[in-house]
DNA sequence: TCGGATC
């Protein structure tokens, strides 16, 4: 029994042995400073040889950043017997966006870092990429005129500066959800995507926004206290955001194009003077750009492009308002004016609906998940007492040890219900020998920060997460998710699973089920039986016994194979009722065609795909 | 209910 659960864990580690790592690159992006506007695509022409910057401006407001909140951005993360100490090297917000270091202009190379870690990485690393894994990917597309998918990077024309940023990631072909999306985005429409997170999708935006910054017209935007976007990429997580950022950053290297993130937890200040500096893309959360957009450092009112990253997270109960009213009742352009680009791995209809609020004339696009017809993520329902639980996990956790399976190849992600549990469950842990941490809301942003790369560098293999970490995040090497509480939503439940099992690699995903879930019972053993999982026989009893008659509550919605379906064409939606759960089967399949391999980019072994 | 998201 246990050991099986390890052979699993330990066909994940060996199947997720390819990934190349994603290091958060390090770094500041700002361009230098200019009296007068100069397009983008105009800036940067020789950055090589750029002499060096003058000094910056005063900086409004003071020049020097002092906590001013005292300790809170001081001192490290709570001293726990299980987190590594805390020793001013890898941490501290002057890290990431270079706030503290203004006498540096130059835009700093993302990508140096990364070449690094491929070299420690070693070749094994990099010759995982599942390419045969995604040639039969089920696509659904549907809308108006829907512009034809590419097989290469090379049919679009992006532009040189952002081709060799592609070179420089060492994408090789586009991903299904870039082949579709790009296309579709570059033709000016408005999206709503379905497509798993580590599927590409992060570049499936950017690229058109960068390419549309750079070679469009734009008026020109006042510089000062107040900062004018042209596009804005919204996301409901800070780390998630962070990582939206990161990524982009690397996407425009050299563009000429400005991208800044802001988000609360940290200073703000910083993140004024970012702004100041002058932005192209704004990559934020909700919360934070309230802030901003009150206190009239931000104005949306060029926004060109605006996409929401999980969408349906940002539109549902908690975050639909701040959303509404960043886009409805700030000085965002209206749909049709502006171009809207959402994206998620799931889209509930009810969403759907809300959602086409804010598009004109969309298409939608749904990606069936890499591999989907033979599952990539194994997934195992356990029959776990609450009573139990901590030692069911601790039993899975000996048999991954006793497999070898553990350290930086092999990082597993657990998830509990509330924020109190985490850290309850972190120090349990802990105290039984288990290197783990936390991350969750009621953590200072520096900890959340600080837990993410500890897990990332294999140094705390175990994470103990609230659904904070849930969506998006892109943790290269989790071979196995435990859902030590179950969610209440099947969406929820897709999300979280998603952390393995990426980039076309296998993974692990074990749930303990008990009574206090049986309000998931069926969401779940259809969810199972849809992507190919053995379903237990007492967990399809449950489901039977707690069967809502239909489309209430635990409705499935898009998370499956084939990652939703356009709730226009839905006529059993439309009709109230709920018969057709999947929505499978008939409108799939055509448009993603195989083949097609640019072929000459990174050449040999180093060579990825887009996933990352 | 929980979780996340500004100060």
């Amino acid at each position: 029994m246990l050991s099986s659960w390890a052979d699993s864990v330990a066909a994940a580690e060996k199947a997720a042995a390819g990934s190349a790592a994603n290091n958060g690159s390090v770094g500041t992006t700002s361009a230098p400073t200019r009296s007068t506007y100069v397009p983008p695509h105009l800036r940067n022409r020789t950055p090589s040889s750029d002499p060096p910057a003058p000094a910056p401006a005063p900086v409004q407001g003071g020049s020097t950043f002092a906590p001013s909140g005292g300790n809170r951005w001081v001192g490290g993360p709570r001293s726990d017997n299980c987190r590594p100490g805390y020793g001013g090297g890898g941490g501290g917000w002057n890290n990431r966006s270079g706030g503290w270091d203004r006498g540096r202009e130059r835009e700093v190379n993302p990508f140096a870092e990364e070449d690094n870690t491929e070299q420690e990485l070693g070749e094994q690393e990099n010759t995982g990429i599942n390419f045969d894994a995604y040639e039969d990917i089920p696509v659904e597309t549907s809308g108006d005129n829907v512009p034809p998918p590419v097989n290469t990077f090379a049919e679009i024309d992006l532009g040189e500066a952002l081709n060799q940023n592609i070179r420089r990631c060492k994408y090789v072909k586009p991903t299904p959800v870039q082949r579709h999306a790009i296309p579709i985005s570059l033709g000016g429409r408005d999206l709503m995507a379905c497509a798993q997170t580590g599927s590409g999708k992060t570049a499936a935006f950017c690229f058109p926004i960068i390419s549309g910054i750079m070679t469009g017209q734009f008026a020109q935007r006042p510089r000062g206290r107040v900062a004018f976007p042209l596009a804005l990429i919204l996301s409901p997580t800070r780390e998630l955001s962070v990582q939206i950022h990161e990524e982009a950053k690397k996407f425009a290297y050299q563009t000429g194009v400005k991208v800044v993130v802001a988000y609360g937890g940290a200073p703000i200040n910083q993140q004024l003077r970012e702004l100041e500096r002058g932005v192209d893309i704004l990559v934020a959360t909700p919360g934070r750009l309230v802030d901003l957009l009150e206190r009239a450092r931000v104005s949306l009112e060029m926004i060109k492009y605006l996409a929401l990253d999980e969408a349906d997270r940002m539109l549902d109960m908690g975050f639909e308002p701040q959303i509404r009213k960043i886009v409805e009742q700030m000085d965002m352009p209206p749909p049709g004016v502006r171009q809207t680009l959402l994206f998620s791995a799931t889209f509930p209809k009810e969403i759907q609906r809300l959602a086409s609020d804010f598009l004109s004339s969309y298409i939608f696009l749904a990606v069936g998940r890499v591999g989907s017809s033979t599952d990539l993520i194994v997934q195992r329902v356990e029959f776990v007492h609450e009573a139990d639980k901590r030692s069911h996990l601790m039993d899975l956790l000996h048999a991954q040890k006793a497999n070898g399976v553990h350290g930086k190849q092999a990082l597993t992600l657990v998830f509990v219900e509330t924020k109190k549990g985490a850290d309850s469950l972190e120090h349990w842990l802990c105290m039984n020998g288990f290197p783990a941490t936390t991350i969750h809301g009621d953590r200072t942003q520096q900890e959340r920060e600080y837990a993410l790369r500890s897990f990332k560098s294999g140094n705390t293999p175990i994470l103990v997460a609230t659904d904070v970490a849930a969506r998006g995040l892109d943790i290269p090497h989790v071979a196995h998710v435990v859902n030590f509480d179950l969610p209440n939503d099947i969406d929820d439940y897709v999300h979280r699973i998603g952390r393995t099992g990426r980039a076309g690699k296998s993974g692990l995903a074990t749930a303990f089920f008990n009574e206090n879930n049986s309000s998931l019972a069926r969401a779940l053993a259809e969810l199972m039986q849809e992507s190919n999982q053995e379903v237990p026989a007492w967990l399809s009893r449950f489901a039977a016994r707690s069967s809502y008659g239909g489309g209430g509550k635990n409705r499935r919605s898009g998370g499956g194979r084939f990652g939703g379906r356009d709730f226009r064409r839905d006529s059993s939606f439309n009709r109230g009722g709920s018969g057709d759960y999947y929505g499978g089967g008939s409108g799939y399949g055509g448009a993603a065609s195989g083949g097609g391999y640019a072929g000459g980019y990174g050449g040999g072994q180093g060579m990825t795909s887009a996933w990352d």
